[in-house]
DNA sequence: TTCCTTATTGCAAGTAGTTGCAATAAGTAT
DNA sequence: ATACTTATTGCAACTACTTGCAATAAGGAA
């Protein structure tokens, strides 16, 4: 079994098909563990299915992110990269030096919430990412 | 006087030039009021300045972002939008509709706090943008 | 004013990402 | 097995954005 496999019976009670391509795809994300941007997957996952094209990548991770399979965040350079969903979490990452640490869902938790009863929005539970300076560069 | 000549003596300040292209997308972003993206920017300012090309328009926003002149914001599909710096705020927008609203900076003040004590990053103070459904697209 | 330094621009060629449409093939039903 | 529906793919052309480098011109000094 390939490591997309546990998807397969999610994807079809909700219409959608699985393909050696999203196979691929998944096999790509979860092996790299962590982010990689929409050219990373494509050239990693080029090397399993030489066939592939760039548009079915983008096409792929876009789909991945809307129906929550993957989460998709904007990391500097209006840069979008993707991981497979696990825990909820949000980024800092700093503009000099490009450290990045992960920070717990909760704590925008109470954010969400008192924004969410403010405006009437349902929000995502989405990907934030915050920009500054790590301790280290901050001299 | 133009009405980017408020900006001549803080970048004299730093070293920086004010130039006849930087006036021009000042006095575009001014107009609009709200957000553009680079393209837009990139026509809009084009009529009053016939020469001005991509790559110029391009950097200057950067430029006007890196430097806190300007602030960008990703908003839906990895696209980039500018507007000139006022008052700190945030966005939710509507994956639906696309019905955006602007939060006050201080909804996300105590996080922030909570998150420079915890992780010694200084944050910048960055226009986030949220997702999320609003009200009339719920049912 | 004139000269000088160098920040900024434009050009040209590149990379990244998107879109429409016809062809393919996944999954269901017969 | 076979036929059928339509989600998904690949192709090709397009738009968006980036980069290196030589030319230009802003702003300070002589």
């Amino acid at each position: 079994m390939t490591c997309g496999s546990y998807l397969i019976d999610r994807l079809h009670q909700r219409g959608f098909r699985m393909t050696p391509q999203r196979m691929a795809i998944l096999h790509t994300l979860r092996r790299a563990g962590g982010h990689l941007s929409a050219t990373e997957v494509f050239e990693r996952t080029r090397r399993a299915q030489p066939g592939l094209t760039e548009p079915t990548v983008y096409r792929t991770l876009e789909f991945l992110a809307e129906n929550g399979y993957a989460l998709a965040a904007h990391i500097g350079g209006g840069k979008l990269v993707y991981e497979l969903t696990e825990e909820n979490h949000h980024h800092l990452i700093c503009k000099k030096c490009g450290k990045t640490i992960s920070v717990e869902y909760t704590v925008l938790a109470s954010v969400y919430e008192q924004l969410q009863l403010s405006t009437g929005y349902k929000l995502d539970s989405s990907h934030v990412t915050l920009f500054g300076l790590c301790p280290d560069c901050q001299t």
